[in-house]
DNA sequence: TCCCGATGAGACTATAGCGTCTCATTTCAT
DNA sequence: ATGAAATGAGACGCTATAGTCTCATCGGGA
C-alpha cells in the first residue's frame, strides 16, 4: 500500500494548500485520512512534500506538453495543442500560486523557467509562421496564454467552466479575443 | 511623522509581501526602517497591518474605477477605461495574491466579490451594446480581463513592459486576441 | 498460522514568530 | 528651551508547528 499511501498524500496535500497555502502537515494529513507521521516517513520533511508535489507537476505538465507537441504540424498549432492540454493539467499545478517557499527551490525555479522558456520558443515559432500580431511583444503573449490559461484553470476548479469549455474559450480568447469585431488597428 | 510613518509602512508591507508572502513583521518593519515595535503600535497585529493594507487597496482601486467611469460615455467605452485605470494601480493590489489569510477576513473578502460583481455590470452592459461575442460566457470575460490585469500587472512589476504599454497590450488583447486574423468562428 | 512491513496515535523537544512591555532617545510643537 | 509624543532597541513570554521517537496495531503474503 505504499504507492497508495504516498499518492494519496500527495492529492491531499495539493488540495489542502489550495485552500490555504500555509495549510500545516497535521491538515494535510488529516485530508489524505493519514497519520502525521506517515506523511514525515515518506517526504522526511513538509518541505520535501512540497518539492515532491511541485515535481509531480512539473513532471505532469512537461508530459501533457509534449504529447500535445508530437500531434501537430505546425507551430501554431502546438501552440493551441499545448496550451489546451496545460488548462487541462491545471489541477496539478494550480497550487504553485499558493506555495512561495517553492520558489527559493533552485530544481523548481529553474523547471518553471525552462517551461516559461520553451513556451517562448514555441510563440516565436508560431510568429514566424505569422499567426502573431506583429506589434505584440513575444514577452506580453506569453504572459498572457499564462494569465488566461491560469483564469481558466481557476474557472474550471470553483465550477464555472467545464475543462473542455475552457480549454475552447483560452484559444478563442488568444486568437480572437472576446469583441464582435476588430477594434482600432 | 505618525502619518509618514504609517505610509511608510504600508508600502513596505506591499513590496515585502510581494517578495514573499510570509514575510514577517521583522521584515516588514526592515524593509520600512522601522522599529518592529512601531508596527504594532501602529496596527495592533500583523493581521491588522494586513487588513488596513487590503483595505488600501480596495479604496485605491475603487477611486480609479469609478474615476474613470465617470468619464465614459458608453458601457464598452467604460469598461476600457476601468481596464486601463486597474492595470495602471496593479502596485497596490498584486501583493493580495500572496496574501492568502485575507480570504477569512469577510469584510476583505465581501469587498472583493463587490468589485467582481460591479466588473459583471460592466460586462453585461457592453454585452447589451454588442461589444461581447455571444458565444462567449460572461463568467468567462470577467475571468479572462482578471487574468490579462494580473498577467499585466506581473509584467509591469518585473519591467518587462511599460504601464501605458501593458494598459494598450490588455485591451488590445481583449478586443482583438493576438493573433493577425480571425480564425475558426 | 505466523511474521514483517506499514501505519496510527501520541508524547516530546526545539524553534520561529507574534505580541507586550520598558526605558532611553529622538523629534516636534509651543 | 522645554515638555509631550513618537520612536528604537531589546528583553520576555506564549503559542503554533515542524520534526523525532516509541509502541501498539493492522494487514497481506509465505
Amino acid at each position: 500500500m505504499a504507492l497508495a499511501t504516498r499518492e494519496r498524500i500527495l492529492e491531499a496535500a495539493g488540495t489542502a494548500l489550495l485552500r490555504n497555502p500555509n495549510a500545516t502537515v497535521d491538515h494535510i494529513a488529516a485530508e489524505a485520512r493519514v497519520g502525521r507521521a506517515t506523511v514525515f516517513r515518506h517526504f522526511g520533511s513538509r518541505a520535501g512534500l512540497l518539492r515532491a508535489l511541485a515535481s509531480r507537476a512539473i513532471a505532469e505538465t512537461d508530459r501533457v506538453t509534449r504529447q500535445a507537441a508530437a500531434h501537430a504540424c505546425t507551430a501554431t498549432d502546438a501552440l493551441r495543442l499545448v496550451t489546451r492540454a496545460v488548462v487541462g493539467a491545471g489541477e496539478f499545478f494550480r497550487f504553485l500560486d499558493s506555495a512561495a517557499e517553492l520558489q527559493d527551490e533552485p530544481e523548481i525555479a529553474a523547471a518553471y523557467r525552462r517551461q516559461i522558456s520553451e513556451l517562448t520558443d514555441l510563440v516565436g515559432a508560431a510568429r514566424r509562421e505569422g499567426f502573431i500580431r506583429p506589434e505584440v511583444p513575444t514577452a506580453w503573449v506569453v504572459a498572457s496564454i499564462d494569465g488566461l490559461i491560469w483564469a481558466a484553470s481557476r474557472a474550471v476548479g470553483d465550477g464555472e467552466l467545464g475543462v473542455v469549455q475552457a480549454q475552447d474559450l483560452v484559444w478563442e480568447t488568444i486568437a480572437n479575443g472576446l469583441s464582435t469585431e476588430r477594434t482600432r488597428t
